[in-house]
RNA sequence: GCCGAUGUAGCUCAGCUGGCUAGAGCAGCUGAUUUGUAAUCAGCAGGUCGUGGGUUCGAGUCCCUCCAUCGGCUCCA
């Protein structure tokens, strides 16, 4: 007899030999029936693995992630044969669960694949699904697996298990179809009801771009048609709040095939939006202590080989701008560091001047890889809300951690509370990527963990994410469609100020070696109002709001009353429009609503007469009438709650 | 940069297997209407079908080049 101990706490005993499903039947056989994967001390087990030692069991369904993973990487093995029985001779790779779905990533060989494929592929995945094949694992000894899949001259597989132990190396069969497999799978292939691929992508072999492009198949699936139905509901959803989309609507920003791809253009009511951002940041960085800066937007190609950016970045940029004298060569700026360097280095520092602060909303442009461009999240040309403190190694966590309140300051003001704070250190591995000794390095990481640590931060730390020249702590916040953007980076850099040779005087009359902070709480104000338009959907805070209000004539008989409001909230430092065109009261409103201004006032016969305004909010409806003064007061009001004052 | 897809009016889209002067709704303009909480009516105007080449008696439609965009990969100072 064996003892199971399951999640709530409770210990049965069995017979040595059941498996995770006799337990769920032992329990309930509703649980049963919806039990599709399993864990056994911490190891993912299949449902039908024999217990045969005492343990904690923990039996997961579809609402489960486990469960989850394990439908969707069982998912991937019914792809994988599909495949192989549509297209003899494909070379399977590897196929996992992702976040939404699994893909399976092949080497068609001679075949092309093309989304026009897929719907087939649906038909052949949901036919082997209706098999109800049952998925069992069967272990091999690594002599057989080479063998296997030498003989299929799949060398993918073939280097994959040369880099697995002898002992530990399992297969997984359902129906016809084998495939190397570590585990985890749903009880049978029918538990699969609905089957949507996705799309079709090119991937090279181990993420390497040296390595071939093998095509990669994304799909998801789930045991309900109504959740597959739901699923791409939700898809659509989020497709409202693409920011490419609400840009374009709400007239932000524009892209100009003449201008060049991934340079934004910024439209009146952007452009006033950023400047609203900009004012708020500027505030709070006053009473933070930084100071302006205004620096150009090119500098010497000898600038950029003092910082090291040349060298790492010099042959994948903008090329150098030449001059009519000969030799002269200037870069424009992809980043703003080495020009505050110089700055810092106009005049001699002591310690006591210390820390420096240099603020600058700065331009910089870099030629990103035409595939990678993406709306305003990714681009060539953007400002950086950027920012370089010089301090002396006493200073530093200080200065951090004060760093730290203020990305979180910023970020709570524009209400994006499910950010993800990740530590960015070096690969080991991969020296030739960084510059600066492992000294520096070193203390920089430790500066980094230890400010978040003693912030309460709840981070993640990725290893290899590092910038060249010095580790990161980064504010990474999702997308629509759940893709993850860094906004927020704050960075620790030894190496710099050793390359630029910047000093302070210390107490003991010798000079030495700053600090230097590098931040960005927006990260940069392109991708920070692209984001905030995907979280709020345009619907920004009050506060940022291009239009606030809306005045809507009843009839242009009233356009006097009309322009007398607005001077009362343009008074009042409310930003308003007024609507007098001779259309109908129910279109002005359909397009203030559209136009997702906040609030409409309608002013008409009655208003006039009383001296008020009929209160319409926006997606509310109507909120009664009231006096400009009280509206005003209102707003005011809603204004203060959105904002709070950042205290130093 | 690589893989796959897409590109028709300011916007959203129609245009079957190549066949007369390329269509619609919204937006725009003109006129009528003077309106009570999500689209008043009528008329007008608007497109060298992303670009350049090719096949054909004939190309929005087929083929190639390039450009841009979208979904990924790689990259991201």
């Amino acid at each position: 007899m064996i003892r199971i101990t399951l999640p709530d706490g409770s210990v049965k005993e069995f017979e040595a030999g059941i498996t995770p499903m006799d337990v769920a039947k032992s329990i309930s056989e509703g649980l049963a029936r919806n039990v599709i994967s399993a864990s056994f001390n911490k190891e993912t087990v299949e449902t039908s693995t024999p217990l045969t030692e005492d343990g904690s069991l923990v039996l997961y369904t579809w609402r489960d992630d486990e469960g989850k993973k394990a439908f969707w990487h069982s998912s991937a093995h019914i792809l994988a044969q599909a495949l192989e029985e549509l297209y003899p001779g494909v070379k399977l790779t590897i196929g996992p669960a992702i976040e939404n779905g699994f893909y399976y990533d092949v080497d068609f060989g001679e075949h092309s694949v093309s989304e026009k494929d897929l719907p087939t592929i649906e038909k052949k995945m949901l036919e082997i699904a209706r098999g109800k094949y049952e998925f069992s694992m069967r272990e091999s000894t690594k002599a057989d697996a080479l063998d296997f899949y030498k003989k299929q001259n799949n060398e993918y597989k073939v280097e994959l298990i040369e880099n697995l132990e002898d002992g530990t190396i399992t297969f997984c069969d359902h129906d016809t179809f084998t495939d190397l497999c570590r585990g985890g799978h749903i009880p049978n292939t029918g538990i699969v009801k609905a089957v949507k691929l996705m799309s079709i992508a090119g991937a090279y072999w181990r993420g390497d771009e040296n390595n071939t492009q093998l095509t990669r198949i994304y799909g998801v699936t789930f045991p309900k048609q109504k959740e597959l139905k739901e699923y791409l509901e939700l898809l659509e959803e989020a497709k409202k709040r693409d920011h490419r989309k609400l840009g374009k609507e709400l007239e932000l920003f524009t892209f100009s095939q003449k201008v060049g791809q991934g340079l934004p253009l910024w439209l009146p009511k952007g452009a006033a939006l950023r400047e609203r951002l900009e004012n708020f940041l500027k505030k709070a960085q006053k009473k933070a202590g930084y100071e302006m800066v205004a620096t150009p937007h090119i500098g010497q190609k000898e600038l950029y080989e003092t910082s090291g950016h040349y060298a790492k970045y010099g042959e994948d940029s903008f090329q150098p701008i030449n001059t009519p004298n000969e030799g002269e060569e200037f870069l424009l700026k992809p980043m703003n560091c080495p020009h505050h360097c110089e700055i810092y280095n106009s005049k001699p520092w002591s310690y006591k001047d210390l820390p420096k602060r240099f603020a600058e909303f700065g331009t910089v442009y870099r030629y990103e890889q035409s595939g990678e461009l993406h709306g305003l999240t990714r681009v060539r040309g953007f400002t950086q809300d950027d920012a370089h403190i010089f301090c002396t190694p006493d200073q530093l966590d200080k200065e951090f951690m004060d760093v730290i309140d203020l990305v979180l300051y910023v970020f709570g003001s524009l209400g994006f509370a499910d950010f993800t704070a990740q530590v960015s250190l070096r690969d080991p591995e991969k020296p030739e990527k960084y510059i600066g000794n492992d000294e520096n390095w070193e203390k920089a990481e430790n500066a980094i963990l230890n400010a978040a640590k003693e912030k309460g931060l709840n981070y993640i730390v990725e290893t290899g994410e590092a910038a060249f020249y010095g580790p990161k702590l980064d504010f990474m916040v999702k997308d629509a469609l759940g893709r993850s953007w860094q906004l927020g980076t704050i960075q620790v850099d030894y190496t710099l100020p050793e390359r630029f040779d910047l000093t302070y005087k210390g107490s003991d009359n010798e000079l030495h070696r700053p600090i230097m902070i590098h931040r960005a709480p927006f990260g940069s104000l392109e991708r920070f109002v692209a984001i905030l338009l995907e979280h709020t959907g345009g619907n920004f805070p009050l506060w940022l709001m291009p239009e606030q209000v809306a005045i809507l004539s009843l009839s242009e008989k009233y356009e006097k009353y009309a322009q007398k409001v607005l001077n009362l909230l343009e008074n009042n430092e409310i930003r308003a429009l007024v609507d007098n065109r001779s259309e109908t009261i129910g279109k002005k409103i359909r397009e203030s609503e559209m136009n997702k201004i906040p609030y409409m006032l309608i002013v008409g016969e009655q208003e006039e007469k009383d001296g008020t305004v009929s209160v319409r909010k926006h997606s509310d409806g109507d909120i009664g009438n009231m006096t400009v003064e009280e509206f005003s007061e209102l707003i005011n009001k809603e204004i203060e709650n959105n904002i709070v004052d950042f205290n130093v």
